[in-house]
This record gives structure tokens, C-alpha cells and sequence, in this order.
DNA sequence: TGTCGCTGACGAACATGTTCGCTACGATCG
DNA sequence: CGATCGTAGCGAACATGTTCGTCAGCGACA
């Protein structure tokens, strides 16, 4: 059954280093960085590692996982302001957009993100930092922590449902259609869409990305956890 | 190269209806019912309407578009409370909590529609009954139509995070993953983690649930758009 | 009546993520 | 030094969504 055991002649790599966690990872970044994420496939991946895709999986669960990885060493890149009394809200959205703003360039890594909550080194920092603004502003430790998950989690589903980057151009389409049945609602079946018509597609995704956060930090400062201090031992 | 023509004695069959867009999602619905979503396959559809994969896409552009077909149907079954000036804030938290569970116990449904906006019937009755709740409610009409669509996100989004029903069962080691990681962050690393640590992860799925609802609409409630009437022709 | 051309349908194929057993290497133990 | 066993690695396979080239059937037209 093997009679073509000939090992591929590796001279010509480094000696293939033993496949681990983090090389996989590196190789990966390496072919995102240059090709795109999208070509960034696990069969792609065993073919750079010199190696077959099943031998992927002793070292990452799923493609999600590896997603994960990639967006923690995204994430090293941002820039995390100190927790600042007065200009802890501008600081708080800023950070925000340009998380979100890191995803819009790679919609399927905010989709794997959505399902998978990344544990990684700088994710870490990241909710911390949040954790410290948010303290900065006086809000309160529980609503912080509440607050923290869904903030983050508007950035994520923002930048999975607006991004539409080369994988997935159809999307574009359907949301010209969900805009026209809008638009064509009939007025009294649908009276509040028809009074809100010219709202409801105004401002651009930036404006109504900085707004939402706006408006949601303002809810988390504002809007207390239930039974607060009851289960307290 | 077609000897066997024999047209596989489609007797048994009511006569097979000539293969339409209508007919694929109702088919589509019965498997769902009967054995769940995620049998619910292209490959699976076909066979069922006696045909190949290849000619659904005359009537559906892809998968995701079938299943805002199929969340449509679901909608359906949605409760729409009147506007009320009075039990407004209620029935809208009720209402978004509702449409949250319903997407909860079929996840991958909410990630396709995280992707693709719907623009079913329904689904249109569902935002102008969201936008009469917030109007009911005293908001203005450019921040309710700006905050339906982040009322609604945040709904689908969190379903499809915590959703792991069946197909994606690893998730649930992720997340205990992550809690670990959280649990076990170095305190000087990461301060405002240790600090909150007990509230990051207190309170149950549908109390937090209620709670980011209630926060998000407080926040769109008392956040203003950005200059608000200077586009007016 | 015979021929042309169009459109809906389809069989086959491709690339993807993921899994299943087998293989063969290397450490451990007698 | 030799036998044993655990395990990392891997080839092959499976099911999925999606696309491509082709074909049958049918209406229009000479």
C-alpha cells in the first residue's frame, strides 16, 4: 500500500519544524497577510506545514479556533487609551470603532468570532482596558462588567453583518432588497416604517456605528443590574 | 449517454409540482419540523422535491437566503403587543426577548441572518411594531429608526453567540475556555478584570438578556442623532 | 410539417471543513 | 539490547454548498 514512501525530498525546506500550535498560527498570518484571509484554508495550511489537513486538528479544534488566533495577533495592534476621568467616553467609542473597524476588514473572522468567544492574550487586554474605562466614567462595577460583553458584541455583529468583503458580495444584493421592501412597504399596513422611511437608511455606517455605542454606553451607566447586592456572601 | 431515462416512476409521488420558490421553502419547514435545521440540506431539499442540488438555485441565490425564508415563517408565530404609551417599555423588552428565544433554539438560522438582512413579511411587521413600541414611548423618530436596527442585531447576534444547539457542541468548551482564562488573568496584568470578576459572569442568560435590552433602550431613549435636521430639503 | 432557438433543469464536478482508522516512530520498560 | 505500547501524523473518505456545461422539451416560425 506504500510503495511511494519517497518523503518528498524536504531538502529544500527548513528541516520542517515539528508542527506545532503557534507555528500553524504564524503560517497562517503569514498567507493572510499576504493573499487574504479568505484563501486562509486548512487544506492551504497542512499544504504550507507540509503535511495533510487532518494533522491540523491535534493542535486547533476547528477553523473557528483558528480564526480566534488570528484575531488575537489583529488585536495586538490597537492602540488602548489610559482610563481617563474626562475623556474617558470619546476614548471608550474610539476604542470601540477601531475594534469594530478591525473586523470590517475581515467579516469572516467577525463571524467566527460571534460564535467563539476568543480567549487570547490580547483580547484579554482589550476587555480590561474596556473594564477601565467604563470604571472611569463611574459606572458601576456590575453594569460594567454586564456592559462590557454587549458592547463588544455590538462591535463584532456590526462588522460580521456589514461586511461584505470579496467572500460574500452577494450580501450587497440582499440588502438592496431588504432597502426596497422597506421603501415599498405599504403605508398602512406598515405606518411606522412609512413615517420613519427617511430615518431608518440615514447617516453613514460610521455615524451610526459611533452613535449606537454612544447610546448603549449611555444605557449601561444608566440602567442598573437587577438585585444587585442580594447574592452577596 | 442517457439510456436510463426511465423517469423513476414518479407515480407514488403527487405528480411533482413543476419546482417552485414557494414550494422549496415549505418543504424546507417540514424537514425543519420534523427532523430539525441542520438536516435541512441543499442535497436533502433536492431529493425531497425530486431533483438536483444544482436546480434550487434557480429559486433560492444560497443558503443563507433559504433560511431568512424559513425565519419568516417563524416569525409568524411572534405575539405583536399594540402600542401602548403606557406598558410600552415592557412589551417591547418582552417582544425583542421573544424574537431572541426564537432565533436561540435554531442558532444557525441567526447566523445567516446576521449575514443577509430578512426582508420577509413578517420581519417587516416585526420592525414597524418595534418602531410603534418606541414611538408609543416617547422617542424621537430618527433615534427609534436607528436604534430598531441595533435592538434587533443585538437580538440575532446574541442567539447566535450562545445558540449551540446540537451542531456546534464544542462551543461550550470555548466558552468554558474563556472563563478560565478570565478567572485565571494575572491581577496586576489585568486589574479591572480581577476587580469585576465575580459580576463578569453572575446572573443567568435571560436576566442579562433583559437587562442589555432594557439598557439599550434607555440609551437610544435619551441619545440624540447627530445633527439631526440640517440634511431637511 | 420540419427546423431553430431559448429556457428551465440537471448530472457531474470542485473546493471546503471535518472524521476515521491505520502506520510507524520513539520512548519506556524488562 | 530487544520488545511493547502510546501517540503523533496522515491518507482516504464523507457531506456540505456552489458552479459549469449540457440537454431536453417546447414554442415560434418558415
Amino acid at each position: 500500500m506504500s510503495p511511494r514512501r519517497v518523503p518528498v525530498s524536504r531538502r529544500d525546506r527548513p528541516a520542517k519544524p515539528p508542527l506545532s500550535r503557534d507555528g500553524a498560527v504564524a503560517v497562517a498570518l503569514r498567507i493572510m497577510h499576504e493573499e487574504g484571509l479568505e484563501r486562509v484554508t486548512m487544506r492551504r495550511l497542512a499544504t504550507e506545514l507540509d503535511t495533510g489537513p487532518a494533522s491540523l486538528y491535534v493542535y486547533v479544534q476547528n477553523m473557528a479556533e483558528l480564526h480566534g488566533a488570528i484575531l488575537d495577533e489583529l488585536l495586538a495592534r490597537l492602540h488602548l487609551p489610559p482610563a481617563d476621568a474626562d475623556r474617558w467616553h470619546d476614548e471608550l467609542v474610539g476604542l470601540l470603532c477601531a475594534y469594530t473597524h478591525l473586523l470590517l476588514d475581515h467579516p469572516s473572522l467577525a463571524r467566527s468570532v460571534l460564535t467563539l468567544r476568543p480567549s487570547g492574550r490580547h483580547y484579554l487586554r482589550l476587555v480590561d482596558t474596556i473594564l477601565g474605562l467604563l470604571r472611569a466614567g463611574g459606572v458601576p462595577i456590575g453594569q460594567a462588567a454586564w456592559g462590557v460583553d454587549v458592547l463588544l458584541q455590538l462591535g463584532t455583529a456590526t462588522a460580521a453583518e456589514h461586511g461584505t468583503r470579496g467572500e460574500l458580495a452577494g450580501a450587497d444584493d440582499e440588502r438592496q432588497l431588504f432597502v426596497m421592501a422597506l421603501r415599498e412597504a405599504p403605508e398602512q399596513e406598515h405606518p411606522n416604517i412609512a413615517e420613519a422611511r427617511d430615518d431608518l437608511f440615514s447617516g453613514a455606517g460610521m455615524q451610526r456605528l459611533t452613535w449606537a455605542f454612544t447610546a448603549l454606553v449611555a444605557g449601561v451607566r444608566s440602567t442598573a443590574t437587577p438585585v444587585p447586592e442580594i447574592a452577596e456572601g
